[in-house]
DNA sequence: AATAAAACCGAACAATATGTTTTGTAACAA
DNA sequence: TTGTTACAAAACATATTGTTCGGTTTTATT
């Protein structure tokens, strides 16, 4: 990839972040994007097509990444070492979460963060699927399989965002174990 | 009130419920919403200061009377009547759902629902806090209680969105059935 | 080092949306 | 009936969007 191109993108990228520090996804205007990053109007539009598309490049990466670190990981939860949560992916996640990457915890804890945790979300789905699901690690209760990876997803989303809005008082492994334990009817071995 | 102002307040309503079933809210401007409403510019602008606020009004009736319909019920679950689900909460909001009562399904199962879902989540959070966290009906289990109670509205919410987006098979009472089923850890007399 | 391809810039453009102001008319409540 | 209030129509300044054009600089390749 051109030098050039990567560059304006990373410009691009680190504007939109710092942006979103400061004022609510919809409230940024292109022009504001521009003028952060100090680049052409011209070279916006040929690296993004729109905002939107912007805001889906930038989530892919930085979920994509923290998702991805996570999918090589033994999927085993807190029966495994006799009452521990040490070795489970959602700590490993919490973990990773709070190295803030990226200043993604200012995105996740922002105003209106509806937009980045459902891009959360819809990746830790995936995860789901793929370190459960798929290995049978849900306990059977006649639930419908997507319901359960959804509410699994869902909650967890929910977790980190409730541990966010209190400005992360607890540690990881607490809210590993807050978080296991609402989830223990539905993962089990 | 006037029944100008009624009358106004209505067609602008009527107009943005009509809008918002066929795009996302971002996508609609004041414009078009006057023009479907067939109303001048400095009339809109007389009753709703912005767009946001518009969403807010509206969020605030269509949820707050659900809300408000199932404050006065008994708090009681499944446990109550030998299994079934018939005097829950839960299955009373599913029921008056399903009414859809000024086109409120429409809303929740739009393409961009994160908004409307919010408000819903919010506005439950009430009913929550008073039908089950001021009444001890929240078991034990050392979790902070805004934590459970964040978790009990964000997954009947999640409920509600995964069975719209699979068209409504399931019967309120069995959907019911996997709501409870999930929140069986948690709640309990 | 020379060259062709690309990424970039700046300026301008039409089209559209926003929120306000003004002036006049019609409907309401008393 | 009368004073008040809501509404309409039009115009306004301002801002944003997405595109087009010509020209410049950087890059990769030979």
């Amino acid at each position: 990839m051109d030098r050039r191109q990567k560059k304006t993108r990373e410009a691009i990228f680190a504007a939109f972040t710092s942006l979103l520090a400061e004022k609510s996804y919809h409230q940024i205007s292109v022009q504001e994007i521009i003028d952060a990053a100090d680049i052409g109007r011209t070279t916006f539009y040929a690296h993004f097509e729109t905002k939107d598309y912007l805001l889906k490049d930038l989530c892919e990466e930085l979920f994509g990444h923290i998702i991805d670190t996570a999918m090589g990981l033994p999927s085993g939860h807190y029966h495994c070492t006799c009452g521990s949560a040490e070795d489970s992916v959602f700590l490993h996640l919490l973990r990773h979460l709070q190295e803030n990457d990226r200043n993604i915890l200012e995105l996740l804890s922002s105003e209106n963060n509806e937009l980045f945790l459902s891009y959360f979300k819809s990746n830790l789905k995936k995860l789901i699927v793929s370190q459960y699901a798929e290995k049978g690690m849900l306990k059977e209760n006649g639930l419908p399989e997507d319901y359960l990876v959804n509410h699994i997803s869902a909650t967890f989303v929910e977790t980190v965002s409730w541990w966010l809005s209190r400005n992360r008082k607890e540690s990881p492994e607490e809210m590993t174990e807050y978080f296991l334990t609402l989830m223990h009817p539905i993962i089990g071995e």
